[in-house]
DNA sequence: ATCAGTGATGTAAAGGTTTTCATGATTGGT
DNA sequence: ACCAATCATGAAAACCTTTACATCACTGAT
């Protein structure tokens, strides 16, 4: 049984007796060959080791199966998590993951859509919150591939979407510290023009104004969502003396420069100053104290965007062009009841 | 410019004047073909917007430029950030990556064979430290697909390995503490079959030899890689009240444990206990204290690796099996001289 | 006994490349 | 001016499937 040469369906074909036409039936269609000679043909692809060869089968049929993944940052692991959700989705219908890791570069974006037009692969899942260079400036006539937005959604080209409720989470985690009697709660969000933030500070504003309170300007801070922007912004108000009790963040990162810079100027926490996150990331349980936060469903993100492709790429119509799942909220130790009432 | 169907290379060639041949001469051998012509077919190819089909061009040349990733974890940020260095690497050299998702589960393993055996794939980058399911029963006779093992070497099946010097890597870390002036270190390691922890414990072992010391068995305990093993660990040592002054642990999850065990019996860090992890994880740097710890070069891990398998698929004789990066020492703020000399 | 319908199989085309081999044209050396 | 060598190109085979269409043998109804 030498693998000098791989099998071909001729082999099989051969072996069994019968035309390659009817070794492709059995196994694509099995219900319509006969009972013997699907057993014969069965037979010869085991004793043979046949499989059979993707490539020329894509050729023929005009898709790859095969998704092609175009994020940003692979490492980060906001992301690799729905990865594994995208992932674990494909492979249970037979689809194959291809990744692209952009790192943001327009010329890296164009070089991958090559496997969508050289037919390497069938849709698209963006991560990036944008068409990818190559497609963003062709008239919207020009028909795009299928293709899902997965966490951050791309604005007004009306790709279908699937991320997190932003602004539903960021008001369940503001009516938490609410609920625990705060009144003065600062939000500590991203850079303006990204979306999430957008929303998050809309769930946040949505959730003072149902408790008949109103948003402090001095205690909104914009940062751009890394730990030391989320310390610079406690300093700030540390600066202005314009203090909360509780401080509600973008994310865990923000939070995490907030705890740095609490901790440093020796507040005692959670009984001094109130802290939520947003995302739970990993280590969000090993702080001390531990953060409250909004844990985001990744894998079932990842499942929810492949499941959207796939049904787009079977050309079904997609029910709604926008999957929103609930963020659910992560009681731990930086949250407690304000001391200053 | 309608884009109902593709170009194909029959039309460049039309448009140009030409026969296929020439189109394909002029696209992948330009030498070979005169530069009037040349310029004839490059100039057909922008106006049809022609891109080569990979799968007819996969098939005909039996080989898809495409390397399947096999990690147990792709969530893992101890992978992703490998998985971007095998990316970049790949991608600058024309090669895409499908990731496939094992979760250490022989049937998937087995099942993501299939993009070897159908030619999908060109090699193998393995990331489960064994041989996939399907190939491990195989007599050492049946030609083995091109792979390379990275981070976790494969035992005794002469895969070629791109990893860190482990050994190495834990000589440095502890000689580091010896320097300081601890005599009495303790090791916490993985389970002990890992051979990552094994190679440690080794470097360990070698270091204090090297200064004239021996390792305390009560102060050798195995784990398993968690925080909470780390945790465990610790109070272990308090319990049998057999004391060292700093701790090494075998990564940076498990010293994470021993610093939460150690906060938790109210201890000053660094000045009662010193501490030192392995990885350099990316909240290394915010634990408190901020963390000592041996860095891994994870990206170009990824880089070489893949270097290694794409020579190995140009049919050269790799130069070594193994390739060993050296940890980097990160010396931040989890080590100090110790009190109780 | 005939005919329509059904079911199982085979033939051959199509899918889009790369590459071997052959052909003709051109060059350069004598 | 001739021959050999080189160069540029084209025709056609090969890569391995899937599938439309044709064929043939049956079944069951008239």
């Amino acid at each position: 049984m030498q693998q000098e040469k791989l099998a071909t369906i001729e082999d099989v074909a051969a072996m069994a007796g019968v035309s390659i036409a009817t070794v492709s039936r059995a196994i694509n269609e099995p219900t319509k060959v006969a009972d013997a000679t699907r057993r014969r043909v069965t037979d010869a692809i085991a004793r043979t080791g046949y499989t059979t060869n993707a490539m020329a089968r894509s050729l023929r049929m005009r898709r790859s199966n095969m998704i092609l993944i175009l994020a940003p940052d692979v490492g980060d692991p906001n992301f690799s998590n729905i990865l594994v959700g995208l992932e674990t989705e494909a492979s249970k219908r037979g689809y194959g993951l291809l990744i692209g890791n952009t790192q943001n570069d327009p010329s890296r974006e164009t070089d991958y859509l090559r496997f969508i037009s050289s037919n390497q692969a069938d849709g698209l899942i963006l991560f990036t919150g944008h068409l990818p260079y190559g497609l963003s400036q062709s008239p919207p006539a020009a028909r795009l591939p299928p293709m899902v937005a997965v966490n951050e959604p791309v604005i007004g080209k009306g790709v279908p979407f699937v991320g997190v409720d932003n602004f539903e989470g960021a008001r369940v985690a503001t009516e938490h510290l609410i609920s625990q009697g705060h009144r003065r709660i600062a939000y500590i969000g991203h850079a303006p023009h990204r979306e999430v933030s957008r929303l998050r500070e809309e769930g946040y504003r949505a959730a003072l104004a149902g408790a008949g309170l109103t948003a402090d300007p001095r205690l909104v801070i914009d940062g751009d969502g890394t730990t030391e922007s989320g310390r610079a912004a406690a300093e700030l108000m540390f600066v202005r003396d314009a203090l909360p009790t509780a401080f509600f963040c973008v994310n865990d990162a923000t939070a995490m420069g907030v705890m740095i810079a609490l901790n440093a100027r020796r507040y005692e926490l959670p009984r001094q100053f109130s802290i939520m996150g947003f995302d739970d990331i990993s280590f969000a349980s090993f702080l001390t104290p531990s953060l409250t936060t909004m844990k985001q469903p990744r894998h079932r993100m990842g499942e929810a965007a492949m499941d959207l492709l796939l049904a787009l790429l079977a050309g079904e119509e997609p029910t709604s062009r926008e999957v929103l799942l609930r963020a659910e909220l992560i009681v731990r130790n930086s949250v407690s009841r304000p001391s200053n009432q």
